[in-house]
DNA sequence: CAATGTGTTGAC
DNA sequence: TCAACACATTGG
């Protein structure tokens, strides 16, 4: 009904920003949160008949005594909803201004916060939502929690995970498979590099003209959530995009061979973490057991946690219950350092 | 009936 | 654009 159905984003651009750069406003004046106090108008008082203005942009009094937060957008005003508190009525608003109007509009409070991981998260938050779905949040007054749900999720750099069967795979943040390789001799030989593809190379991995030749480090993640720099340049002499520096050490550690197939994917989200897997041609995923490779080991926090091959059926015997499995991958999801394999 | 939020106006 | 204000509409 409230038909704040103004497509999405772009709308604005240009004209935001700029303007503004100092939090001016006036400050947010204690918390007094109930008591009208204010001598100098004792005539509200007496009149008990006119509204306190509110000290905050986009707040309006409400005749019970509440709160009303609202944005005008193209003439028209957009209703933000009814608060118990002021100043929460003027948070609404910030959270609306800056999805209406950009980063940079003017708020009542969000310079002061001006972290930058937080703030980037909430950034991406506004963005993936169209203007409708964030006045509705803060109508029902669910903008925080479904804010913090998405800080979950995002920060959860989840891989995807077998079951042994190749069957059973968690939640997983959305990702895009980008490309596979079967990999040749030289490829995991001594040559200590990985010749991707020209046509996905460029597809991508597209190389800055500048880096070339110089190259670039890119990162993957694995499924142990290990995070791999690889050196990833152009080379002249055979035409050819490769990944050196670093490509050793994953094929030792994982012990690829020849006709082992990698594959490649990006996340679908905001950020455009890069993903690397690899199984054997057969393909029963990475969970298969070389010599050298009996079982999977995941590093949490110092501590190591086997997981048998055959997990299959153990997790499901959990009944309801949260598995074994999922609490370690919970666990990590916490773990929000990563290590860094291979410093170079 | 009380609360909500729209209609509307005039100031900036 | 914005808030003040009146009041129609909602919802329990």
């Amino acid at each position: 009904m409230m038909d704040a159905s103004s497509t999405d984003d772009l709308s604005t651009t240009t004209e935001t920003a700029s303007t503004v750069a100092a939090p001016v406003n006036t400050p947010p004046a204690i918390g007094s949160g109930g008591s009208v106090v204010l001598d100098l108008e004792v005539g509200v008082e007496a009149e008990s008949r006119k509204l306190p203005s509110s000290r905050f942009k986009g707040v309006v009094p409400q005749p019970n005594g509440r709160w009303g937060a609202q944005i005008y957008e193209k003439h028209q005003r957009v209703w933000l909803g009814t608060f118990n508190e002021e100043h929460e009525a003027a948070k609404a608003y910030d959270t609306a201004v800056q999805r209406f109007r950009g980063r940079d509009a003017v708020t009542n409070f969000k310079p002061l916060p001006a972290d930058t991981e937080e703030a980037s998260l909430e950034a991406s938050f506004l963005n993936s939502h169209s203007k409708a779905e964030i006045v509705d949040m803060l109508r029902k007054h669910t903008y925080n929690d479904e804010l913090e749900q998405s800080k979950r999720n995002s920060s959860s750099r989840k891989t995807l995970f077998t079951d042994g069967f190749g069957s059973g795979q968690l939640s997983v943040n959305a990702r895009e498979q980008l490309f596979e390789k079967t990999v040749t001799p030289s490829d995991v030989g001594k040559l200590n590099r990985l010749v991707i593809p020209k046509q996905h190379a460029e597809k991508h991995f597209p190389l800055q003209i500048g880096n070339t030749s110089k190259g670039v480090l890119l990162h993957f993640e694995d499924v142990g959530m290990k995070v791999w720099r690889f050196r990833y340049s152009y080379w002249n002499s055979s035409q050819s995009y490769v990944l050196t520096k670093g490509w050793s050490r994953f094929v030792k550690e994982k012990n690829l061979q020849a006709g082992d197939i990698v594959s490649f994917q990006r996340s679908t989200g905001p950020d455009k973490q890069l993903y690397i897997d690899w199984k054997t041609k057969t393909g029963s995923g990475n969970t298969n057991s070389r010599p050298t490779q009996p079982v999977q080991m995941f590093r949490l926090f110092g501590v190591d946690i086997f997981s048998a091959n055959n997990t299959h059926g153990v997790d499901r015997a959990c009944n309801g219950k949260r598995s074994n499995m999922e609490m370690v991958l919970l666990g990590l999801e916490r773990c929000k350092k990563q290590k860094i394999v291979d410093p170079l």
